[in-house]
DNA sequence: ATTTGCAAGTCTGCAAGATAGG
DNA sequence: GCCTATCTTGCAGACTTGCAA
């Protein structure tokens, strides 16, 4: 792509802009005003809530998901502060 | 922007990404895509990647900036295929 | 400025256990 | 009581990190 000197269609230009055009704030540059250990942590926490909604809230799905032990990733969650009890999906049940 | 129907040249191209490559390409929805460590690596390399163009290539003071040990941060830099000789931005020395 | 050795700290997976529902 | 699913804890191996060299 873009591959050799310097004529190129609109529409390359297009799909070369989509993935950033079309962007979501998972996360933003305020990050970059933060050390890493603080910056990876926003970074997990808002990485692994969004997945949880795409769960629907569901910690062993996800766990599959984002491919990692069960286990841990209560740990994980826990130490990263997000509750995974109460966005259960259907909670229908008296 | 981006000419009118279907012809551009290259340097508009580059100079349509710009503003995206150069500001907040810090991690996209793809990142949602793949496992968390993953998505972990590809978040920090970012992360340094820009910081230490913000540090004008210099290891000892992205090592301040970052917050950890710069003989720790050239281990990392290494691990995540982070060249960080070539891209300094002053090295008149002499 | 860059690399390496070492020890403490953190992460991660596996096995096992407790609680709740069918 | 047995089976399944959610959540927690203990443990050991791997990886991370800082300090001294």
């Amino acid at each position: 792509m873009l591959g050799d000197d310097s004529e190129v269609t609109l529409e390359e230009v297009e799909s070369a802009l989509a993935p950033y055009t079309a962007e979501e704030p998972l996360v933003k540059q305020d990050l970059l005003a933060m050390p890493l250990r603080e910056a990876r942590e926003h970074f997990e926490r808002a990485y692994l809530q969004q997945q949880l909604q795409l769960c629907g809230g569901k910690v062993g799905k996800l766990a599959e998901r984002v491919g990692m032990e069960r286990t841990h990733l209560y740990r994980k969650l826990n130490s990263l502060g997000i509750d995974f009890r109460g966005l259960g999906g259907d909670e229908t049940e008296g």
